[in-house]
DNA sequence: GTATGTGAAGTAATTCACAGCT
DNA sequence: AGCTGTGAATTACTTCACATAC
């Protein structure tokens, strides 16, 4: 298929996915595969990935499955992977500096190349080599440093402001840990992060759904099955 | 309504969203808000607010709104977040140490109450009034400490098998921050915040449909607008 | 007049199922 | 025989629009 119609965000959620399962599938030596064993492995099912591949093209082989190698490659195009990306962190807070110091984001390809925070006593001070900078610099190093993507672990409070300085100095890219409603103009695309949500998601399952089914675990006492 | 049937995941997710703004909207003061303006400070619509607080009952009152404290004590209490809940964390590395230091689990009620780790280095010692425990120790402080849910920091590979642990000694709901495809079994609730899958989307954005807006920017030179 | 609650209508996402290729 | 790619069918989700209540 591979037309230029719009393509659904959980399309794209589930690319990356079949993207990391398939670099381990590679690395265990395997170099072909099926849709049908790749779900297994994730959780999702055959058509979901074959569907969702077929908006971009045709990768498998008819008969064998796809290539491991050759099927993570194109993944890796189609998100824009196959290159390196520049970050700048807002926040140096407890979450700004794991974020910091987290290896993963390098690993993958996005840099953090830049911090910024508004505490005086930060500025100017280095943290994993990089010099935590005032926020009135943004514009500045954005341009010089072209920085894409903006991370923003600060206070709920100042989160906007940060968002719209972000966005008036060209990003157009911005991962979101505030816990605060924020707005982003058209064009921009915004990934909330938000731990609060996550949670309070996991309270209403235990209170509403997993006692009910203790109850009836409990009823039919011990039986150790999952049926459902 | 409010049957008991099947709540989309979705709608727990906006609950949350709801819950926040109401609770900013009750700190300025505001009494009694309607669904439009609700939605307008959210992003989201009228009738999607309406729709799905309707899956549990009535709380509006018909010709005026809904009174601020009122629905945000119910939906408080519809998430099960009117209670506090305890937490076991797993992997005391820099985004553990980082997620223990953060002061928002506890503000929502959340507390991580234990952290185990396996690294001989680590466990003994004390953090933020914890002391980091082997995590053979996991199954008799769960039970004693009445932990009810699991966050994943560990690396990777291990992921699955702290999985394992937690729901082999009755944890339910699992909050793993861990890259990798993880499954639990069934009646346990599994929510992944995947750092990685969230830079992929904005980067394939950013690749994909940000270039070309801007090419049609450039083209209409600069005429300030989002049209869409 | 104003805003809720909700069936009905309309979209979107997922799964089915099979023709067609190897 | 085995597995992809994809229309068709199904299921899920969102928006519309209005009767109803204040």
């Amino acid at each position: 298929m591979s037309d230029k119609r719009k393509i659904a965000e959980a399309v794209i959620t589930r690319l990356s996915i079949y993207n990391r399962a398939l670099g381990e599938i590679g690395k265990e030596g395997l170099e072909i595969i099926s849709s049908d064993e790749l779900g297994n492995r994730i959780g999702y099912s055959a058509a979901q990935i074959r569907k969702d591949l077929s908006c971009f093209g045709e990768f498998g082989e008819v008969g064998k499955g796809y290539f491991v190698q050759d099927l993570r490659d194109v993944i890796s195009h189609i998100l824009g992977v196959d290159r390196k990306w520049n970050v700048a962190l807002a926040g140096a807070g407890h979450l700004g500096s794991a974020l910091l110091a987290y290896p993963g984001f390098k690993q993958w390809g996005f840099n953090i190349v830049a911090v910024f925070d508004n505490d005086l006593a930060k500025i100017g001070k280095k943290w994993e080599s990089i010099v935590i900078q005032d926020i009135s610099e943004l514009a500045k190093t954005v341009k010089e440093q072209d920085i894409r993507i903006g991370a923003i672990a600060v206070p709920p409070q100042v989160s906007q402001e940060i968002v719209d300085m972000f966005t008036s100095c060209g990003i157009r890219a911005i991962l979101n840990f505030a816990t605060a409603s924020i707005t982003v103009p058209e064009g921009v695309k915004l990934r909330n992060v938000d731990l609060a949500t996550e949670l309070e998601c996991l309270s209403y399952f235990l209170t509403n759904e997993a006692e009910v089914r203790s109850e009836v675990l409990g009823k039919i006492k011990n039986s150790s099955g999952e049926g459902g």
